[in-house]
DNA sequence: GTGAAAGCGCTAACAC
DNA sequence: GTGTTAGCGCTTTCAC
């Protein structure tokens, strides 16, 4: 029962004024004591707290913000594009949402997600931010909504995006250099012997078509043919058959592969060993991301590591300071280069 | 500029009222137009329709639903045990939450993610509950929190949580039978010819806990000798170093392990790898989840199946239905043995 | 069918 | 230091 001077034992405390009236307080004090403010006596801060405690009391958060004009939520959106299934559940994307659980959850917000389908809703970057229950937005992946993303920036800095750096972009961005990545991918295929080269993966999505690109820099530099490019969906199910065909149509004309994705790469190892192409013998390959099962593979998967955790880090940490105010630059991440047993 | 009959180019619209002001009637009837409430002659409606959109208006949300008294947004909870670190990125949570998310969305919800450590925040379910943000909540996985959710339960019905189903329990749950899938992997051990049965994982969760259970009951009842339990963390580099400690040790003394996830298992085959034992010939292996990994380690994965995206729409469901006052009884899935060359 | 008015629960001036 | 007051933006009686 606590220091409570009162038998306020079977009260319902359910708003500040509840409490006030228990500890005989105003309730403004009660908001100032539980918010710690400054200017309130000791004494009564510490009764109001305990009377708090005691009957579990919670100031409602809905009110709260609506007053102080700030939620203590940041919105996370993922935008699908048209392969709409597996990508939220795709290992890279869920891992970096984790660490930006993680990293909000420090910085004392919450979390709030939200999967939408530009295609379905074109509106769907506004409808989040105007809701009203956010104070800011991260948006995993720029998907296919780059000019949205930009035009939206345009109005709204409380916006930081996962995905690729482009010269001169108008929104910010966290995100590896892909290109980069791309770079270092095809130059160890190179120096494994590859010569005639593939490239694994939906180019579409600004990401993937960065890495390609770096790819094909290295290509042409070293004066090697045009690097094919192989594409499949996202979803596990359909990048399998789709890659056993393209083995099955050109995996004896090319003896190195870089998938987009150490998922990809996977699945294209399983496909190989099926269609008796020997790893790293026959043909070599690399992946991008370094998942966990980059280790598990058999051969271990030599691939692009990207930071994840890093990169959840740096997302928070530009939003909070463009909600503070700050101008902020975009962030690229250096890709490092992970040499196993495939390439 | 539409079919508004006035100037309105230039205008900021943030409120209803503004919207009013600029309809010319009063922002009741913005309210009930926007809210498609009956009433509402049809050409005022269309007129404040066309305004909102051309003004990019969308009604607050905190204020609508500090009125309402409801939110249109469901926590997600996930409590974290002592191995804190990898849980939240562990696959099967991360691919319930995708599913979750999608489902969500489809009934016209939003998701708020909560990673919460109990131990440092014993208060950590009523906090999130009482906040005032969410309209319900579903926790996911039990942790060591079976008590702490049970008392809970008693006095807030909006509360579905996944995980392992006990007799009697007060609170609604979702989950597989892990018992019964512990019975099938051991059954299938067995039958692929092993009689020196350990079980590999932390034995601390109950979902781990009837797993192994089940598994018990098929080796008494075939009158083998009792399970070797040998503990591990979750998080993989942890669990690698840990998991060739034990093979090390008792590895020449068991024929069969039974590992409590598909990650445990995969990274439980590359130390068997290592150290020389042969899958299936020397070692049987059977995980559980069904991860995509079980496909594509080499050799493929035996292992007992969850249907997760059944998981989500079963606790989506249930949920739904308690906030509308149903009673809802718990929903157990069965798990399905899919045997592959590990076993 | 629409307007006026009273709050939802909280916070931030402004008094004293 | 604390009480009083006026809203945050929306919804919903209750009139008319």
């Amino acid at each position: 029962m606590a220091d409570s001077d009162e038998s306020s034992a079977r009260v319902t405390v359910r708003t500040i004024t509840d409490l006030a009236r228990l500890a005989g307080v105003s309730p403004g004090t009660v908001s100032r004591a539980l918010a710690g403010k400054s200017l309130v006596n000791t004494r009564t801060r510490e009764k109001i707290e305990a009377l708090a405690r005691e009957h579990g009391f919670r100031p409602n958060q809905m009110a709260s913000g609506l007053r102080r004009q700030k939620t203590g939520v940041i919105g996370v959106v993922i935008p699908l594009g048209h392969d709409i299934r597996q990508q939220i559940s795709d290992s890279f994307f869920m891992t970096l949402l984790g660490h930006l659980a993680d990293e909000l959850t420090t910085h004392g917000y919450d979390l709030m997600l939200r999967r939408v389908v530009p295609e379905s809703d074109p509106d769907w970057l506004d409808r989040f931010i105007g809701s009203g229950m956010i104070d800011g937005v991260i948006v995993i992946g720029q998907s296919d909504q780059f000019e949205r993303i930009e035009d939206v920036a345009d109005g709204y800095r409380s916006m930081v995006v996962w995905g690729n750096h482009t010269e001169g972009q108008r929104h910010c961005v966290v995100g590896t250099d892909n290109r980069l990545g791309g770079r270092m991918a095809a130059e160890r295929l190179i120096a494994a012997g590859a010569r005639r080269l593939a490239f694994l993966g939906d180019t579409g999505p600004m990401e993937f078509a960065a890495r390609f690109a770096g790819a094909q820099d290295v290509a042409a530099r070293m004066g090697l043919p045009a690097i094919l490019p192989l594409s499949t969906h996202l979803s596990p199910d359909r990048a399998s058959a789709e890659i056993a065909q393209h083995l099955a149509e050109h995996g004896r004309n090319i003896d190195g592969i870089f998938a987009a994705t150490d998922t990809l790469a996977a699945l294209c190892l399983t496909e190989l060993r099926a269609q008796g192409l020997a790893v790293p013998d026959d043909v070599k390959l690399a992946g991008f991301d370094d998942l966990p099962i980059a280790r598990q593979t058999v051969p271990p998967l030599t691939t692009v590591r990207q930071d994840i955790a890093a990169g959840a880090r740096g997302l928070v940490d530009l939003l909070l300071r463009r909600l503070a105010g700050e101008a902020t630059e975009s962030f690229v991440l250096p890709p490092e280069l992970v040499v196993r047993e495939t390439a």
